[in-house]
DNA sequence: TTCATATGAATGAAAG
DNA sequence: CTTTCATTCATATGAA
């Protein structure tokens, strides 16, 4: 059994989106939250392995299911803790708490910061996940063409997945 | 403004929907996903330009949102190689299932390579919230036992809060 | 049924 | 690249 969730993002109604969760016993619950407050937080994936192997014990739960107990958990933790703690906000003077969320919003511009433009075709392939990826082991090159007008996105793979004809134009093939 | 944000439309008691972040349409998603599949893993500052470009046809998104995309799919898809894989038997006796992994080659190579109790000395703590914990930034050590026909939770927490003597071996404990 | 809440799961964004 | 954080989505459950 292997719960696929699919979300429908956006679109149309998003429904669907069905599959069976996890549902911890008491008793994991209970070894789960007594970890918690023993200090763990984030375990890492050794100890996730025990965990759940331990806890396995009681029903049925999956690696998966003890790291998203401790995201969760943390998370609503430090949630739960940041909505009581509005002491300091409606307070003292120009204490603007500046948005600096935004600041450094682009992060992934700091490392490709390059207003370079070309365009042509494009040369992908960092060469260095294929063996490990569920992907093909087959180079490609991606060939955008600069029309616009009515973009095409063409899949020229050997895979075989061709989409309709969606109105753009980043044509991809292999070399 | 252009409604870019939809998605509460039945839902009454649904969340906020704050509109914060990138929504992917569907199309955007599957082109994306497409690409992906074709073997694109790390597009380069041109390549998501363009693909940005192209996909803003189906909706709102900026560059750094398709630069994320692919960087998380393909964390994600490594990651999920490596905790959706343990299945643990609920019944006692843990097979050493032999750390016969995928392809993976980090970390988890040195899950059970000792029969014996594998003492674990963890790190916690990250340190980076304040008193969000009820425990002190200490540090514990995970004792779990291997032995295989009636394991105990013991924890061995200075709080004093012992539960009884479930059937599991997994031991918590400060040092 | 409808609404409200708790929580498992997912994922965009960022930090490390 | 790997790991963590923040927010959101979805479902199970219980109250009204």
């Amino acid at each position: 059994m292997s719960g696929f969730c699919m979300r429908s993002s956006s679109g149309s109604s998003s429904t669907g989106t069905k599959c069976g969760r996890w549902n911890p016993t008491t008793e994991q619950v209970k070894h789960l939250t007594q970890l918690f407050r023993a200090g763990l937080r984030t375990p890492s994936t050794d100890q996730i392995q025990k965990i759940s192997n331990q806890l396995s014990f009681y029903g049925k739960i999956e690696s998966k299911n003890v790291f998203y107990w401790f995201q969760n958990h943390k998370a609503r933790e430090r949630q739960k803790r940041r909505k009581v703690s509005f002491d300091d906000d409606k307070d003292v003077i120009v204490h603007h708490r500046d948005n600096s969320m935004h600041a450094s919003k682009q992060k992934f511009v700091e490392m490709y910061s390059e207003p370079n433009r070309v365009i042509e075709t494009l040369e992908l392939f960092p060469l260095n996940s294929f063996g490990e990826s569920e992907s093909e082991s087959e180079k490609l090159s991606v060939h955008v063409n600069e029309s616009r007008e009515n973009p095409i996105f063409a899949y020229t793979c050997t895979m075989g997945e061709q989409i309709e004809h969606p109105p753009l134009d980043l044509r991809l093939s292999f070399v």
